[in-house]
DNA sequence: TGTTATCCTATGGAATTAGTAGGATATTAT
DNA sequence: ATAATATCCTACTAATTCCATAGGATAACA
């Protein structure tokens, strides 16, 4: 299951992809908006300046905006930002790798050719969804 | 990303599939054969049973056995009894729908949008495949 | 020099996950 | 009968993650 986190970063990156002009919007605006707590928000909103997606200003006339044009946001990018790792098991993920405790033989595993196959359609779909694409 | 509970349930009904003869296998074997706790296997197997997947014997010569034939049992059916919802959000799921309390209006809402698409995806691959697949 | 709005760290409750413990129950063999 | 075998079942726990909330620090603007 999605993350409250990924889906209201989602639905505040959105936001900000509708905007006419790319000019900050407060963190409360987005939150009446939306009908997201403030300060989970803020959180959310601060991690994704933190990896590049957004941009901000402080005080007054402040907010945050986005930092690319939303046809060039990629959906891999803004779930591995907000959910992490898009693979179900680490040891099928192109990111995060990790062995699994639990197997000798990767080619032998069951799961691990499953889990390729639904990593590979998901990273399909995220990878032609851009954030423009999300705007209705 | 997948619980281990589903991991090693899918595991262990690759173990049983692979079987030549259905006869019962006791959890002690499997829990070696694939490295997993036996009282977590124990657990899981457990909870396979009372979905109706594995039939179960107690005492000498007990274990637990496949019901049905295993290309008979789709992936599908195995992930919603281990893992739950196939949906990333509840209100996308076919089976366990249930609206968001922050979304007055599903139609507009981004993320449902791009999660059915996921839905979709997903769902096409584990009703593709059956535990027969699995066994290489 | 206030006012505004983000920045940032810390904290906390609830839920989930990954087991563990230990006795009850049913089946088989002697 | 009875001992051995193997599942059945409930309850408990430790660790982690999730969903926030609190409150002051910092920067920008009027």
């Amino acid at each position: 299951m999605l993350s409250k986190k990924t889906k209201y970063g989602i639905k505040a990156l959105t936001y900000l992809a509708k905007q006419e002009q790319n000019t900050p919007v407060q963190i409360a605006t987005i939150s009446k908006s939306e009908t997201i707590s403030l300060k989970f928000l803020e959180s959310i909103l601060l991690t994704l300046r933190k990896s590049g997606l957004l941009g901000s200003k402080k005080g007054k006339g402040g907010g945050y905006y986005l930092l690319k044009d939303p046809k060039d946001i990629k959906m891999t990018t803004v779930m591995r930002v907000l959910e992490g790792p898009i693979a179900m098991v680490s040891c099928v993920s192109l990111n995060y790798y990790e062995k699994c405790d639990d197997c000798p033989d990767e080619a032998e595993c069951s799961v691990h050719h499953l889990m390729i196959q639904v990593r590979d359609s998901n990273l399909k779909i995220y990878g032609e969804t851009s954030l423009a694409d999300l705007v209705h």
